[in-house]
DNA sequence: CGCTTGCTTCGAGTGCACTCCAAGGATCTA
DNA sequence: TAGATCCTTGGAGTGCACTCGAAGCAAGCG
């Protein structure tokens, strides 16, 4: 079932400027990640230099995911914690998922709001500049 | 010639503290609001108060939605320069709404998207729970 | 009358998420 | 082998949007 290793494109290994080309990050961003510990663990190779596995990129792609959501580094720097402390995080895991999930869709229903008195005001702007009367808004 | 596009409640002003009170924000946001041309105009009272009406307190309202689409205040305070430059910004107010709503809906669509990604993995620790085998995810 | 609220200026502090720098070392390229 | 390029670290700096504080005075209310 769901396992999200090896979807087609496996490489060895990635240099953090690959990861950079691969990610739009910057190189600086990356080492932060992992100093704050918002990578749940990355490889060095025998001359210590940082390298990156596909699912060192795959937590990358959900991290960016969860970014858009407006969740704090904070909040992923937790669930990373959890990843690292293994399968009896699982209830946990998927409770802080299950959380964000409540925070997306009210923040889907804000936006559709927004959308709304967006709508509203560009109409009327259509409409002032249709028949140039008399119109009063803000 | 009664102004106020008048939904129901109008009252004469507001004292800053009753806008606190009522948007929940503070008096110094408020204030600095004002200071930096976020505010269209803040009447005062011939003492030198503030006395917000309800167009103020709707054009708060306004900026509060807009806030959460992530738009910069720089780009709202363009915004309320167009207003206070006339019906002559028309066209320029609609361009930048119909900016706003196409940013607004693309941040609805990577909800979307990440609303998904959120349901995969919370769908595979439910499963993992339901039988603990084998499992890996990140 | 005295307390609360409000006004001003304006500068400093906060929290977040980067973003960059300096110093020095390793690796790749012609 | 020289030089360019990339890497490491810790720490400092940036930009945004507030957020607060202080000083000192005016106005409102009960």
């Amino acid at each position: 079932m769901e396992d999200m290793t090896g979807t087609g494109t496996d490489k060895r290994s990635y240099s953090i400027s690959e990861v950079v080309a691969l990610t739009g990050l910057t190189a600086h961003t990356l080492r932060w990640y992992e100093r704050i510990g918002l990578m749940p663990h990355v490889d060095r190779s025998h001359t210590g230099q940082r390298r990156f596995h596909d699912r060192d990129l795959d937590w990358l792609a959900f991290v960016g995911k969860l970014r858009l959501t407006g969740m704090p580094v904070a909040d992923m720097v937790r669930y990373a914690e959890l990843l690292r402390e293994g399968e009896s995080t699982f209830e946990e895991r998927q409770e802080l998922l299950e959380a964000t999930r409540r925070d997306v869709i009210s923040r889907i229903a804000e936006l559709h709001d927004t959308l709304a008195v967006l709508d509203r005001k560009i109409e009327f702007y259509a409409g002032a500049r249709r028949a140039p009367e008399r119109h009063r808004v803000r």
